[in-house]
DNA sequence: ATGGTTGGCGCCCAA
C-alpha cells in the first residue's frame, strides 16, 4: 500500500478550486498540504474540497496574507498549530496514520538580503532558528515525523538555475542556505527531493510571474520541499514535481511537489 | 540596466 503526500503553494485557494480538482483527478494525492491559502478560517472553501474527497481537513488562515491547510482522503486523529516570531498562520500540523504532518509556510523574507536594513529578511533568519529549537526541544529523532512547505529557500547549487548569479538573491544567500540545512542535519531529516533526484541535477517547483514565458529560460528554483524523519526512510517510494502543472489555466508560480510513502 | 506579473483588497502591499 501507498500513500502519496502533496506540497503546494497555491496562492489563494478559492481562486484555484478548478486546480485542486484537476491535481486530484490526474495525481490522486491521498493528502495535500496547502500554503498561502490567503482565506479566513470562516471563509474556508470547506464544502468544495470534501466533494473532491478530503473529507478530513484542518486550515489556519487569516485575511489577505499566508494561511496553510491540510486536506486528508484518510482520518486527521489530532491537530495543533505552531508559531514562531509572531502570529501569522504559517504552520499547522495534523496527526495522520502513525505519523504527524508538519506543513511550514516559512516568510519568503522581502528583496533586500540584510538584517540591518530590512526587517522581512531578519524575520525569515529567527524564524528558520526557533524551527530548529522547536524540534530540537518537542520531538525526537525516531519521532516517524514528515516536514513539508513552501521554506521559500533553495539550499543546493542545483537547486537554482544559477547559483553563483543567485548568490546575493534572497531564497540562496549563504545564511538562508546554512540555516535550512541546520534544521536538516541537526534532526537528521531525509530531503526526498534530493534522494530521488541527484544532486548534480536541476530540480525546481517555482517559476517567477514575472518571467512572460517561464519555460524559454526556465529560471526555476526549488523552493517546496518535503521532509521525513529517520524511521520513514525505508518506506520511501518516489517523488513526483510536475513542471508541466506550471502551465495550468490561472497557474500558482509554484508546482506541487509530492512523495510517495509506503503504508 | 533594476525591469517584469499576480492576488487580495481597496486607491497599495506582499510575493
Amino acid at each position: 500500500m501507498n500513500i502519496r503526500i502533496a506540497t503546494w503553494n497555491i496562492n489563494s485557494v478559492r481562486l484555484r478550486l478548478d486546480l485542486l480538482a484537476r491535481l486530484e483527478k490526474e495525481f490522486q494525492p491521498d493528502i495535500i498540504c496547502l500554503q498561502e491559502t490567503k482565506v479566513q478560517d470562516e471563509f474556508f472553501p470547506n464544502d468544495e474540497i470534501s466533494k473532491l474527497g478530503y473529507r478530513h481537513v484542518v486550515y489556519s488562515g487569516e485575511k489577505s496574507y499566508n494561511g496553510v491547510a491540510i486536506l486528508s482522503k484518510q482520518p486527521i486523529r489530532d491537530k495543533f498549530e505552531i508559531y514562531l516570531c509572531n502570529n501569522d498562520k504559517r504552520h499547522i500540523c495534523a496527526k495522520i496514520g502513525d505519523f504527524e504532518l508538519h506543513n511550514f509556510y516559512i516568510p519568503a523574507g522581502g528583496d533586500e538580503p540584510d538584517i540591518e536594513i530590512n526587517p522581512k529578511f531578519k524575520h525569515k533568519l529567527n524564524y528558520l532558528r526557533e524551527m530548529d529549537e522547536w524540534f530540537a526541544k518537542n520531538r525526537l529523532k525516531n519521532d516517524k515525523v514528515i516536514l513539508v512547505g513552501d521554506l521559500n529557500i533553495a539550499p543546493l547549487e542545483n537547486d537554482v538555475w544559477s547559483s553563483k548569479q543567485l548568490k546575493n538573491v534572497v531564497s540562496h544567500t549563504q545564511v538562508e542556505r546554512e540555516g535550512l540545512m541546520k534544521i536538516i542535519n541537526d534532526f537528521e531529516f531525509i530531503d526526498t527531493g534530493r534522494k530521488f533526484v541527484d544532486p548534480s541535477t536541476k530540480l525546481y517547483s517555482w517559476w517567477s510571474y514575472r518571467n512572460k514565458d517561464w519555460k524559454k529560460h526556465n529560471r526555476g528554483r526549488r523552493l517546496d520541499h518535503i521532509w521525513v524523519s529517520k524511521p520513514l526512510k525505508l518506506r520511501l517510494n518516489g517523488i513526483t514535481c510536475p513542471p508541466e502543472i506550471r502551465d495550468w489555466d490561472r497557474p500558482s508560480d509554484h508546482v506541487p511537489f509530492m512523495l510517495d510513502l509506503k503504508i
